[in-house]
DNA sequence: TACCTTAGACGACGGATGTCGTCACCTGTC
DNA sequence: GACAGGTGACGACATCCGTCGTCTAAGGTA
């Protein structure tokens, strides 16, 4: 058993696709989101069920079919995802992600005011 | 062949390394780095041309012995690295690295410098 | 009761990643 | 020229990821 869980690109989109939707069932899933990724509705229910399995997605049962939701609010999801990219990718360096927000983000204003607020800090 | 090569857990570790001492010998990688991971010669030697395979490495051969060097600079790669997150893992949005940096990151002065300047833009 | 539909479990398979062992080759030293 | 040790190529194997097909259980409906 690994300590941290990895997930993989189709994980991670349908993760997001159950964040902005939960709680949804594995038919909603692959009717909405599997569909137009030309994915058949088992490969949908296996990636929801690995996410599942490593803790990501919770399940209960309504009228006999699961709905599964996000185990975490998409903010910590998130943020986690962040740390573990820092630490693991940029080796705890902050330089290259200021760089991009530099060079190429297009933050919106909300996030500009964010960003102020915290360099008066 | 898959479009735009991934880069898995090892190869990224090996990778930083590699960018921080270029040019190396596989021995020396071996050594200085695999020794304290546990690893063999010949994982390292296996990792590294994987990763020149990939493009991310290129080596030259000195008395009979290969030196690698990294492809492209340090800033090139990370850059390249935090786009690829943040359209993957993140969808887009900036938000939640801006939630990072203002709730967990520990900034140097030049890189709180570099972000005053910004948002005055 | 006999079917058809739906949902879930399970196994399968190719490719990628992490890790190693084996073998062939080159080179410096006697 | 022969030998020991370093170096690299290659194959092997377990695990994980992406993707699918099949089988079975649970219901509804004629």
């Amino acid at each position: 058993m690994r300590a941290k869980p990895t997930i993989g690109r189709a994980e991670m989109e349908i993760l997001h696709f159950i964040h902005d939707h939960h709680p949804v069932t594995v038919r909603t899933v692959a009717e909405q989101f599997g569909e137009g990724k030309g994915l058949v509705r088992t490969t949908v229910l296996n990636v929801m069920e690995r996410l599942r399995k490593k803790g990501f997605l919770v399940r209960k049962q309504a009228a006999g079919i699961y709905q599964y939701s996000p185990r975490l609010p998409k903010a910590d999801l998130l943020r986690g995802l962040v740390r573990e990219f820092v630490d693991q990718s940029l080796g705890g360096s902050l330089s290259p992600f200021v760089a991009y927000l530099i060079e190429e983000a297009r933050l919106t204003e909300p996030e500009l005011a964010d960003l102020r607020q915290m360099v008066r800090d």
